[in-house]
DNA sequence: GAGTTTGAAACT
DNA sequence: CAGTTTCAAACTC
């Protein structure tokens, strides 16, 4: 596209170019490290001490896989172990990956925004050392890996060795084991052998955009695994695309900033509601990888951990972070990047069919797509959240599933609102479909075939009119705005346009980094939830001492976050945002005339209220008013602050799609910080208003479509909820959320079940009409969450009764 | 493929 | 906050 940064609608706020590279000899980078202290000798007694040099905590992994972690080379480096003890300490590298520059802006501050730079410069300086760096000016790194990317081949030993030399530590830099597990060197040298390889333009990108040295890196990494001998194009490429997996990476990075450091999140435990965490994503890839690497015929039994629950919201941890939040709602930034990053180049040599194994597996990472597309020399990273009963969709490259024998591309996963779930094995279905194109390397003639196919396909695709291609991807066509708007469904769900969008002027790309997320924040001033996901999928199924409420609510009780406003469409086409996401209208919705197959508007309030109007000890406690309070309550039933209050310990942001960017939110923004569930509710009962988050820029901008959640007492880390806590939220959101777990509190027959606390007292009783009272709700009383379903508690002459308050509301 | 319809997003 | 406009996807032909 024509975007030049000249005509940057938003601002040219962007980026600072970099000025050229300081001497890398002069560095202060090198003294730095010479005062660091060897990871290897701290011991884990000194954490405490350590704490205040690290502002990452520990990560535990659970005895199970410590092995597993040996056996991968995880814990050689920076893990200590406490004798025995069935827990591992791994001390994880707080490399805060800030590839975005609007959030190094914020971030720097508090983390070390260059650690992941100079883990990726110098292997041999462990995460300890790393972390202890973020005391340095982060851009010292960044600028010796500069010096590195821009000096040529020949000069890269000479980097290196100033690299090496910077440290002055020779037990860092002597340790063959440290060599062979941090092969950060290579890829190093790799990177930068490759940045030799990259034309004169390429180089301005990677040095001229503030911020973007470890989306640099991280891009080096993932070329570093397979590229050896790339050409410009291919690089620019899958540089771009591997941007995209970056920001998601950034966003991990920073999601993890907000679980605790007692949270189980980090034990690999098959916890399906840690792996919401970025963090835990980013290990559980790691790990996954890395086990790959040493099994991968066995499949990822060790990471079988439901990746559907993957979600993410960078914006959390990285507001946690600025704010300065206490250490049990957001510890410090902890990425476990360096174990990612480690793996990745571990796996540099895994083979495409490990990548089939693991893609029959259902696990699908960032990491194995990225390495999927390198091996496979064309595709960049792509970021998959196999969320079951989560929509998917690919945000593809379309010249990756069309060219992608011969051309670099990208793809990212996004979760589409309007999409079905997609199981995990949709998404496989999607790579390994791709797979047939961009994999097989070999016979010439067959290539060539494959990539004229490829381009008839692609350009086919292209062509398309809409966003939806059969692949399940999605491109916008946005000819007016920019894709700077949420009228963009790649804007909106947090990622970056690809090459095979048909959008005009797009500004939603790379070189425009600044402008996307500045667009964002400002998109996110006026609307906190802006990015969220549309749509949420809340089971309390497994509700703990609410079982029967279960029965009131259906499987897969989705519903649309704001509710649609549909007049013409009956909730019938994919003009409705509930149809399209396969969900049923909710109280929430606006909607006339409502049909939707999945479930009706008014189904869901008489569902509702009669539940209600069964058990009117409920309403004691939350009803205030009549219908209005059911459709008030839904307004936000899958508002982050409901769901925060679901399951405040599980939080789950996401952020784009198969996770990635419709998995987004990344970003999308979605700035989920796992809290605890005690804080959560403390400080929501405490009248909230503490600005837990902060609306800022979202590092990467991964918003899943629809969120599952579960009960706001489920601490099980089975659960997977979503929880996401805005403290920006409207204030409506929070009472909703507040309401919630007061509803929640109640059990469909009377039983309370320890409601959060004193504040229900607030509520006031209403009499059993309140419900149907017609009078303004108060919202703190009134339930978020209505029954998608006919609560069949409620016997048969309630259906009975439904079903014939159903036929007048259809008249 | 062009044009229309639709409803969300943005604007006032 | 409501009404209007803009926008792009969904849809129709």
């Amino acid at each position: 596209m024509d975007c030049s940064p000249e005509t940057n609608p938003v601002a040219a706020t962007s980026s600072s170019p970099v000025s050229s590279s300081p001497p890398v000899q002069e560095s202060p980078f090198s003294n730095f490290l010479s005062n660091l202290t060897p990871i290897n000798t701290v011991k884990s007694e000194s954490y405490t001490q350590l704490g205040t040099f690290l502002p990452t905590p520990p990560v535990v992994f659970t005895s199970p896989h410590i092995d597993l972690l040996r056996e991968n080379s995880f814990l050689e480096r920076n893990d200590i172990v406490e004798a025995g003890s069935n827990v591992v300490v791994y001390k994880e590298c707080n490399t805060n990956i800030v590839q975005n520059p609007s959030f190094e802006k914020e971030v720097q501050l508090s983390s070390a925004s260059g650690c992941i730079d100079e883990y990726l410069a110098d292997p041999k300086v462990d995460c300890t050392n790393s972390a202890g760096l973020h005391l340095k000016p982060a851009n010292d790194v960044s600028q010796l890996l500069r010096s590195g990317i821009t000096v040529s081949k020949e000069s890269n030993t000479e980097v290196h060795e100033v690299i090496d030399g910077s440290t002055k530590n020779e037990a860092l830099t002597s340790s063959s084991q440290a060599e062979e597990n941090m092969p950060s060197r290579e890829l190093i040298e790799s990177t930068t052998n490759q940045s030799s390889v990259k034309n004169s333009d390429e180089l301005p990108r990677f040095s001229s955009v503030k911020g973007k040295e470890s989306a640099i890196n991280v891009d080096l990494v993932s070329q570093a695994q397979s590229q050896g001998q790339n050409t410009s194009k291919e690089v620019s490429q899958h540089h771009r695309g591997i941007r995209r997996h970056l920001q998601f990476e950034t966003a991990v990075a920073h999601k993890s900033t907000t679980f605790g450091n007692n949270e189980s999140l980090w034990s690999l435990t098959h916890d399906t509601a840690n792996l919401r965490s970025p963090s835990n994503l980013t290990n559980l890839r790691t790990l996954a990888s890395s086990h790959f690497d040493n099994k991968a015929p066995s499949g990822p039994q060790a990471v079988s951990c439901d990746t559907s629950q993957l979600s993410f919201c960078p914006h959390d941890s990285v507001r946690s972070v600025l704010t300065g939040g206490n250490s049990s709602t957001s510890a410090p930034i902890h990425s476990g990047i360096g174990l990612h990053l480690n793996s990745v180049s571990k796996s540099t040599s895994m083979s495409s069919d490990v990548f089939s194994s693991r893609k029959s597996t259902g696990y699908l990472s960032t990491t194995d797509q990225m390495l999927d597309h390198d091996i496979k020399k064309d595709s960049s990273s792509s970021f998959i959240s196999g969320v079951p009963g989560e929509n998917y969709s690919c945000v593809g490259d379309g010249q990756q599933e069309s060219q992608s024998a011969a051309d670099t591309s990208s793809f990212t996963f996004y979760s589409t609102d309007g999409m079905p779930y997609l199981p995990c094995d949709s998404l496989h279905h999607i790579l390994v479909d791709q797979q047939p194109v961009s994999c097989e390397v070999g016979d010439a003639s067959q290539d060539a075939n494959k990539v004229e196919e490829s381009n008839q396909l692609s350009q086919t695709r292209k062509r398309r009119k809409g966003a939806e291609i059969s692949d399940g991807c999605k491109r916008c066509n946005c000819r007016k705005s920019k894709c700077l708007k949420l009228y963009c469904e790649c804007f909106a769900a947090g990622v970056f346009c690809l090459d095979s969008c048909a959008c005009e002027n797009c500004y939603n790309k790379p070189e425009f980094e600044d402008t996307v997320f500045d667009t964002r924040q400002q998109i996110e001033s006026r609307n906190p939830l802006a990015f969220a996901p549309k749509v949420v999928k809340h089971e309390i199924d497994s509700l703990p001492n609410i079982t029967e409420e279960a029965d009131w609510m259906t499987p897969s009780s989705a519903r649309h976050k704001r509710g649609c406003n549909c007049k013409k469409s009956k909730c019938l086409k994919k003009y409705c945002e509930c149809y399209q996401a396969n969900v049923g209208c909710s109280g929430a919705c606006r909607c006339d005339g409502c049909q939707n197959p999945c479930g009706t508007k008014a189904d869901q309030e008489y569902n509702r209220a009669e539940k209600w109007e069964t058990h009117p000890a409920e309403k004691l406690d939350t009803i205030k008013g009549g219908n209005d309070c059911i459709k008030a309550a839904n307004i936000n039933p899958y508002s982050p602050s409901w769901e925060g209050l679901c399951a405040i310990s599980n939080l789950t942001p996401l952020s784009h799609p198969c996770s990635s960017m419709k998995v987004s939110s990344a970003s999308s923004s979605l700035r989920n910080t796992k809290i605890s569930q005690s804080h959560l509710q403390s400080s929501k009962l405490q009248s909230s208003g503490t600005g837990r988050f902060k609306v800022g820029r979202s590092p990467v901008i991964f918003t899943p479509q629809v969120y599952e959640s579960k009960g706001p007492y489920q601490l099980s880390s089975d659960d997977a909820s979503c929880e996401r806590t805005y403290d920006d939220a409207p204030e409506i959101l929070k009472e909703a959320s507040y309401t919630t777990k007061v509803v929640k509190a109640s059990s469909p027959n009377q039983k309370r079940v320890s409601p959060p606390q004193s504040r229900a007292k607030k509520v006031h009783s209403s009499s059993p009409r309140g419900l149907r009272s017609g009078r303004k709700f108060i919202l703190q009383a009134v339930p978020s969450f209505p029954p998608l379903s006919p609560y069949t508690d409620s016997k048969d002459a309630i259906n009975d009764t439904r079903n014939s308050r159903k036929d007048n509301n259809n008249i």
